[in-house]
RNA sequence: GGGCAGGUAGCUCAGCUGGCUAGAGCGCCACAUUCACACUGUGGAGGUCGGGAGUUCGAGUCUCUUUCUGCCCACCA
């Protein structure tokens, strides 16, 4: 078969995959050491977004690399059911339908939303394909297949058993949109302009007021006491009185508590325990009832007076602060900048509110997890994360798992029905009530959050616990995803992992940042910024792309997506099909049969050059990939291929070709450049060498050897056509001769010079004459008129100059006696070496300049 | 309020443990050619590495300071 003209990605990419597929070549081998990779699920019904057009790109590199090297390779992929997410998209839906959830049953919504994912699936698993991921498909897990669901369960009875999963009546983050609680983390904080209202409190005894401030009035109706500081002296005589509560009548008492900042507002703060997390302790601290006035529907309880009842907390807030003018209690109204939560999803504001939910107990799983990122059994890239994880875990408090919504996994624990505080672990949840013990329990109707079953994604995918057969892939080899999700997913993987195996889950964890627009603006779908990832493969390719987005990019930085970069990725892709397409020209036409290539024997100059410059690159690459350095590694096979092989070898080739060696050299390169385009590559592999052995399935290729001096005669001749081609963009363009008189490197290799440097010829001279080039390993003249040599004057006069320049400096560095001795003799030689060099290039030049004057 | 990251060529970014003349891609300029490739070739211009100070024989790289940008965290009601 044979290569066409024009390189056009869209007419292989798919069928290459599919032979990938089917051939098994995405299994592990089962020999080797076991090096694997769990793909941070994607989204079950979502398209797939620019970030994981970054995502999956750089574990498919990890993972064709390692399973090149002849490891045991597997990556894992999978699909998220995205609990809170998808739930979200699904009860818009659903109210666009005119229904709305509380229509249904938990059986029915779940079932209704699983229909709705399953119409999604399959998009962007196909989307996924369509990026080149090798992953193992037969492997794949969606986060609600069954054995997560066991494994999930496995671990919250053990949590449960050792008492750390509790029902806590506490306050939690409430979103009355979504009707549904969140953990601390998923709460956005904004900042925003409002008041500090200072109302007055009348004592009970009428001697006088005490004055609050606060940002949220609307509470004030569930107040239930007033708090100073034990050590104001504005309000000591005041502890232990009484207040009367304005609007409400209540009376409620005056408290002393640490948490209260003396010169914060007034120094007097109003207490509501059911809607506000410090004011919550501060209650439990006092003993103080809890009153909620704010429903879950966001709206005043009957708790209330009649008149705020049924009215939502803006315009409670509104009327109340009427009235309280009206009452005369409002003392002032001052403008107030201040931070406040907000639902991720929605934007309404978040009310904390009280709920009885349950909690883990983080304090020992952090602990753990804290510990294995400090004594490095977990690597960060980049390293500043892991210190910040190891910030974080200290300042953790308990983890609310408790979600309000159908769609999820719902929590195995059912609660008597005659005795609200006796709760059991039961899994038989598809049932609604149970009987244990001759009593009735009813099951919870909340599910958990979707990070407490992906937080044990790793141990889960590779069925660790029940000794499943990819067990021996756990811990993972690496962990990559993106920065954003640190705390939410990678910190609690540690300590669920840590937890449950007493293994890390993971030994490397690579973070990538943001992908931005090509402005460094956040993409996002109101400002019409987003790039589809399909698109950008429709137009250039799936391993354009793949080059593109690697390229220019380094760990945990948010940085600019450049279609740009892209267009690169695909120029580099043209170069390599027209590189193999050139070889495989030459070796037909020398009837170079496909056995056997790859023990092909160099014999000219170029082709040990060519090795030499493969080699360098190989190690390189083995050096970047294995640091996570991407961007450095794409540029290493970018240079090498272009550069070095395009310029200079095939270049090479077409003066003395050695056809059956390029086969090999084409062979080399194209496992090098796999792992970034590994469609391009391999279709060429397949074109040429036909489908029984894939190119994925080849072996990285090990140490290359070759002739030093022979690569180093041809390594002299780059450094002479340079400097020809240098002088000759300075000169009119016509062809011009080189002479020599004793040259071994030049006399051996006239026509190979001349046709790379592009001259009229190379010939031996015994009285050479010409403008003199002077290089450390050979002497030329370029024939030249006396007035071509004169209007190079100018030109080596500058040349001239800026070697005065350089010497002064490297004189300057040499005398100065610190340098000499304290910096590493091996730089010393180098900056003496390089000076006498400079000198004689110097002298060279001045002896020329003088025979043209 | 605290923390982190970043400010290097027109644009997007590299620069790992301080080492000599700071790199890449794209863009720009000039020339070339249709011989694997115009998704090409050759040559070139372009940077006082945000500002200031310090440590050092030597600083884009380390320290301090200042300024701008982005992100994260935090119960000042």
């Amino acid at each position: 078969m044979k290569l066409s003209k024009t390189y056009e990605p869209a007419k292989f990419e798919p069928s290459i995959y599919a032979l990938w597929e089917t051939s098994g070549a995405f299994m592990p081998s089962g020999k080797g050491d076991p090096y694997s990779i769990v793909m941070p699920p994607p989204n079950a019904n979502g398209n797939l977004h620019v970030g994981h057009a970054y995502m999956i790109p750089i574990e498919d590199v990890l993972t064709r690399y390692y399973r090149m090297q002849g490891r045991d390779t597997v990556w894992i992929p999978g699909a998220d059911h995205a609990g809170f997410e998808t739930w979200v998209v699904f009860e818009r839906y659903l109210n666009s339908q005119g229904k709305s959830r509380f229509d249904y049953s938990r059986e029915e919504l779940y079932q209704m939303t699983w229909d709705f994912v399953e119409q999604n699936r399959g998009n962007m698993e196909l989307q996924i394909r369509a990026l080149g991921a090798s992953c193992d498909w037969s492997s794949t897990v969606f986060t609600l297949d069954k054995k997560v669901i066991d494994t999930v369960y496995q671990t919250f009875h053990k949590l449960w058993d050792d008492g750390l999963v509790y029902r806590g009546n506490r306050i939690v983050n409430y979103c009355p949109h979504h009707q549904t609680s969140f953990a601390d983390i998923e709460v956005e904080y904004r900042e925003e302009k409002s008041n500090l209202w200072h109302i007055a409190y009348p004592l009970t005894s009428g001697a006088g007021e005490i004055e609050v401030a606060t940002t949220r009035p609307e509470t004030m109706l569930g107040d239930t006491a007033i708090a100073v500081h034990p050590d104001d002296p504005r309000y000591k005589d005041l502890i232990g009185k009484t207040v009367i509560l304005p609007l409400v009548g209540r009376e409620i008492p005056i408290v002393a508590d640490e948490a209260v900042e003396l010169d914060f507002g007034t120094g007097a703060v109003k207490i509501t325990p059911a809607h506000d997390p410090v004011d919550f302790e501060i209650g439990q601290r006092h003993n103080l009832p809890q009153i909620q006035v704010i429903g879950f529907d966001g709206k005043i309880t009957d708790a209330a007076p009649v008149e705020y009842q049924g009215l939502t907390t803006e315009e409670a807030r509104l009327e109340i602060v009427e009235h309280l003018k009206l009452a005369g209690a409002l003392r002032q109204v001052e403008e107030f900048t201040h931070q406040v939560p907000h639902c991720y999803k929605c934007g309404a504001v978040i009310q904390p509110l009280l709920m009885k939910q349950w909690f883990i107990n983080v304090k020992p799983l952090a602990k753990r997890a804290k510990e294995a990122v400090e004594d490095g059994r977990i690597h960060f890239v980049p390293a500043q994360k892991g210190y910040e994880l190891i910030h974080y875990y200290d300042e953790l408090r308990d983890w609310n798992i408790s979600r309000q919504i159908p769609w999820g996994i719902p929590i195995p624990a059912f609660q008597n029905v005659d005795d609200p505080d006796d709760w059991i672990f039961d899994t038989r949840v598809e049932q609604t009530e149970i009987e244990v013990n001759g009593k009735t329990y009813r099951r919870d109707e909340d599910t958990f959050d979707t990070w407490f079953s992906s937080g044990q994604w790793p141990f889960v995918t590779t069925d660790y616990l029940s000794d499943g057969k990819l067990c021996k892939f756990y811990p993972n080899s690496v962990m990559e995803t993106g920065v954003d999700i640190l705390r939410a997913w990678v910190a609690r993987m540690i300590m669920l992992g840590l937890y449950m195996t007493n293994k890390v889950p993971f030994r490397d964890v690579f973070l990538h940042g943001l992908i931005l627009d090509e402005h460094g603006q956040k993409m996002s779908k109101s400002k019409g910024n987003v790039v589809n990832p399909m698109e950008i493969i429709d137009k250039y390719g799936s391993d354009a792309l793949r080059i593109g987005i690697i390229m220019n990019r380094s760990a945990g930085q948010a940085q600019a997506f450049s279609e740009a970069s892209v267009v690169a990725g695909r120029n580099f892709c043209n170069k390599l099909w027209n590189i193999a397409r050139y070889i495989e020209d030459k070796a037909d036409s020398a009837n170079v049969a496909n056995e056997d290539v790859d023990d092909a024997e160099p014999e000219t100059i170029a082709d040990h050059w060519i090795l030499s410059r493969l080699e360098q690159a190989r190690v390189d690459l083995s050096n970047h990939i294995t640091n996570y350095r991407f961007a450095e590694a794409v540029e290493t096979v970018y240079h090498a291929v272009w550069d070095e092989l395009a310029d200079w070898y095939i270049e090479a080739s077409k003066v003395e070709a050695n056809p059956a060696f390029m086969r090999r050299v084409l062979g080399i390169a194209l496992r090098l450049v796999h792992p970034f385009a590994p469609f391009v590559t391999e279709t060429i592999w397949t074109t040429i060498r036909g489908q029984e052995s894939l190119l994925i399935s080849q072996p990285w290729p090990s140490e290359l050897k070759f002739s030093k001096t022979k690569a180093a005669d041809f390594e002299a001749i780059v450094e002479l056509v340079n400097e020809l081609r240098n002088i000759q963009g300075q000169l009119p363009s016509r062809k011009y001769r080189l002479v020599y008189d004793e040259s071994r490197v030049v006399e051996e290799n006239e026509e190979l010079i001349a046709s790379l440097a592009r001259l009229k010829d190379v010939k031996h001279d015994h009285t050479p004459h010409g403008l003199r080039i002077v290089l450390p390993r050979s002497t030329t003249w370029l024939e030249l008129s006396d007035e071509e040599i004169l209007s190079y004057k100018d030109d080596l006069q500058a040349k001239l100059d800026k070697l005065k320049n350089e010497i002064y400096a490297l004189e300057k560095r040499l005398s100065n006696k610190g340098y000499i001795e304290k910096a590493p003799e091996r730089l010393v030689e180098e900056t003496k070496r390089n000076l006498s060099d400079k000198k004689r290039q110097t002298t060279h030049i001045g002896e020329q300049l003088s025979e043209i004057s």
